[in-house]
DNA sequence: CGGTATCCACATTGATACTG
DNA sequence: CAGTATCAATGTGGATACCG
């Protein structure tokens, strides 16, 4: 949800966007979400792409709960990294 | 961590908070959460109460968090309830 | 009152190999 | 590119009984 609130859309971005999560954690992931409505998977437009999966509606409205969770992670933790300031804008 | 912020301090009012988590789980979750420094335990000041859990500096950052998730559960899960609006205050 | 001790079921993660 | 399949390890939750 974070790295989809923050630019990825597309499966490798995903894959590769530092977390150094395994292929079926993140698709289980995604269609865990997708089922839950707050993920939404739809065939791309982009050149060398098959889908883009974005935040449905409800999950645009999580962004402040994420947002919460990663300030209070990089006051408290040491390593985790602050989020971007503003969502990336949609393409 | 929810009802630490409104209200609960003592072990017993978790437990009947609503949830109806077993003796057990809740123990263990305030030994996790003391060990990670959001909650703190102390020596109760009140008559037929033994500890007091309440969070620490640290829980208390989470706040917002809770609160933003709370706000999204109410609003796109049904059958869950809104937070007070302010934390009860410490007695 | 505030916990432990068991025991079990199920979820979650992860590495790794393979596929259309 | 975007997944599935497999297997093992660990985590998490829950019912229930018991304890100082």
């Amino acid at each position: 949800m974070r790295d989809l609130l923050f630019g990825s859309s597309r499966y490798g971005e995903l894959l590769n966007s530092g977390e150094g999560i395994p292929t079926n954690i993140l698709s289980q992931r995604l269609k865990h979400l997708e089922q839950a409505g707050i993920v939404e998977r739809q065939d791309s437009t982009q050149p060398r792409s098959r889908y883009d999966y974005r935040l449905s509606e409800a999950g645009l409205k999580l962004a402040p709960a994420v947002r919460a969770l990663a300030e209070w992670g990089h006051s408290e933790i040491a390593g985790t990294r602050p989020l971007p300031l503003q969502a990336r804008r949609r393409k």
